[in-house]
RNA sequence: GGCCGGUUAGUCAAACGGUUAAGACGUCGCCCUCUCACGGCGAAGAUAGGAGUUCGAUUCUCCUACUGGUCACCA
């Protein structure tokens, strides 16, 4: 077989070599001990979570070695894409935190473009150099192709792999497919010429040297050390289209924008063995790699599941739905990244992650759950430290976004509105009551009269002794009273109405007393607040301001 | 089904082959307390099962079970 014609037939319009390829993408220079990352999504919608958990390690490796980290969109299945998802995920990206300093951008028209000197950094517009090395193995008899009419190419790519999978008879599955494939390995330079000139489409599959029972050895920087069998399928190297499968794109792409560390799940481990023989027919020196753990979820049996898009949780976008601020996400992410995170932060509160000594080696080889309570309690945590005006700012973007009516209370006096998120702001021990701004709304949505409502009403006492004591309340109610003196009232009038007032006594004997003042002060701040748990009543009424407390007091006792 | 991972409390997870097998979240109890939140104290709760190596195994080896992934002109 004459290579050299076979690849001038199949390629006559790649007049370049792989050598004058490398000319023009020349080896970065970086210092000693910088990794170059990328992160290098399909552009299909949305960012997952789980791709959110690798990107942040691709970002951490990266930056904190003083390397690279670049954005690849890959989009070689045209299928597949979703328009605009490659900005919305740079956009997602962005809201994280998360940088590139390198790769697919949005461009000043918001279209996507290349910022760098290894672009393309779109893989579709990268076909002649993936052909140009698609010409080189041909012309080494490491590449051939197999034709198909038409017919056959609609038929095939318009089979549904997945449900087939289900009813496989693998064995017989299996053995036709080499049979086939074997087939396909003999044909002649006039077939090939033949098939050409009928205008069939091919594609360009590898010649496999590897033998299945033998086993390639390889050190995983997570999973550790590795034994697979080596590969010996002729798997697919172009579509016909001409566009690259994953496995080609990945080396090509990898090699040429000099990727340093390739961090992806670990359901590309099975098909690693394909990718170390292309890079080793192509010469190039293999990256290392980090195949992460499935981020899972629990399923109704029990059992742990992927985490699939379906799943709240999943995309990152369904975080901003429910008001996590970023912060709280990534901060979660590190926890479940590194363990002794967690630890680390508790004895540096103050400093920001990207000072976290990241270490490749704390990262766990078995997948995790995901566990809203964890998320919850860490994002309490993050909120509870953030000054007033980060919490007022964030939240009134998130209500803007999401909840425009409750914006318009939250900016019609922002004097107010830091008023309540002030409460129990600061010093040791911060109040944590809310993970989310959604949380938070229904935290404080009783200080605004639209959404003031009786959500508890008392049900242990009449609506003549509860009247009874709010009207002593009111009648010896001064706004000129601070806490203390205010409380003193209170306790006068639980007093006077056959309220026990010390809640030690009470416990003792529940039944000397009408009630303690505990109930009294249930009375009081259901009126105001409309529910039976709410922060220092005191305060509440500080900020809900003298005349409207009093109003609302007399007209709950007008509707019991 | 073949191949490849994985398995320490409900969850996330520490433990040079030697510990009463950490810690965090969640749950429960007590304290503080006008409620809630915070905070403090405490409780329950785990090495999947079985062999082997070893003076000694969560840790090393093998088998079993379970679980996840993969077997496309998808990534």
């Amino acid at each position: 077989m004459d290579f050299e014609l076979l690849a001038e037939l199949l390629f006559p319009h790649i007049d370049k070599t792989p050598a004058e390829m490398e000319a023009i993408y020349p080896p970065r220079t970086l210092p000693e001990g910088a990794k170059v990352t990328r992160f290098a999504p399909s552009p299909t919608g949305f960012v997952h979570f789980g791709g959110m958990y690798q990107v942040m390690i691709d970002e951490r490796l990266a930056h904190q070695s003083g390397g690279v980290l670049y954005l690849r969109i890959e989009d070689t299945d045209a299928k597949r894409e979703v328009p605009g998802a490659a900005q919305s995920l740079i956009r997602t990206l962005a809201h994280y935190g998360v940088h590139f300093d390198e790769g697919a951008a949005i461009g000043e028209d918001g279209g996507i473009v290349g910022k760098g000197i290894y672009g393309p950094y779109k893989q579709s517009e990268r076909a002649v150099i993936y052909q140009t090395y698609a010409k080189q193995l041909v012309r080494e008899g490491k590449a051939y192709p197999v034709f198909s009419t038409p017919e056959e190419l609609e038929k095939t790519l318009a089979a549904d792999k997945k449900t087939e999978n289900k009813t496989k008879d693998w064995e017989a599955n299996a053995e036709e497919a080499k049979k086939e494939m074997l087939a396909n390995r003999n044909f002649t330079i006039e077939q090939v010429k033949a098939e050409l000139e009928a205008g069939h489409p091919f594609v360009l599959r590898v010649l496999a040297d590897g033998d299945g029972e033998k086993k390639v050895h390889f050190t995983d920087l997570i999973k550790g050390n590795l034994e697979l069998p080596e590969n010996e399928e002729d798997f697919v190297l172009l579509k016909s289209d001409g566009i690259p499968t994953y496995h080609f794109a990945h080396a090509v792409d990898d090699h040429l924008m000099g990727t340093t560390h390739v961090i992806r799940g670990e359901e590309w481990l099975p098909s690693l063995p394909k990718h170390i023989q292309l890079f080793r027919y192509l010469g190039f020196r293999l990256p290392k790699y980090l195949h992460t753990a499935q981020v899972l979820r629990m399923d109704e049996e029990g059992n742990k599941k992927k985490l699939s898009k379906r799943d709240m949780g999943a995309k990152m976008e369904d975080y901003d739905a429910m008001g996590y601020p970023p912060e709280s996400v990534i901060e979660y992410l590190m926890t479940l990244l590194n363990s002794n995170y967690e630890e680390w932060h508790a004895v540096n509160p103050t400093l920001p992650y990207t000072e976290f000594p990241f270490s490749v080696k704390k990262m766990s080889t078995s997948g995790c759950l995901f566990d809203f309570d964890k998320l919850n309690d860490v994002s309490k945590n993050v909120i509870s430290l953030m000054p007033v005006e980060k919490v007022c700012a964030d939240l009134t973007a998130w209500a803007d976004a999401f909840d425009p009516d409750f914006a318009a209370c939250l900016k019609a006096d922002p004097a107010v509105t830091q008023a309540i998120f002030s409460i129990g702001r600061g010093g040791k021990k911060p109040r944590k009551d809310f993970a989310n701004w959604k949380e938070a709304k229904n935290f404080v949505q009783f200080f605004f009269d639209p959404y003031y409502a009786i959500e508890e009403p008392v049900t242990e006492f009449s609506a003549d002794e509860i009247k009874a004591v709010l009207e002593d309340y009111l009648a010896s109610y001064d706004p000129e009273d601070d806490a203390n003196g205010w409380f003193e009232k209170v306790k006068a009038v639980a007093e006077k109405n056959g309220y026990c007032t010390n809640m030690k006594e009470y416990k003792a004997n529940p039944d000397g007393w009408k009630g303690s003042i505990g109930d009294v002060s249930t009375f009081i701040r259901v009126a105001l607040t409309g529910r039976k748990n709410s922060p220092d009543l005191y305060t509440v009424i500080g900020i809900l301001g003298a005349e409207r407390a009093c109003a609302r007091i007399r007209a709950y006792e007008n509707n019991l």
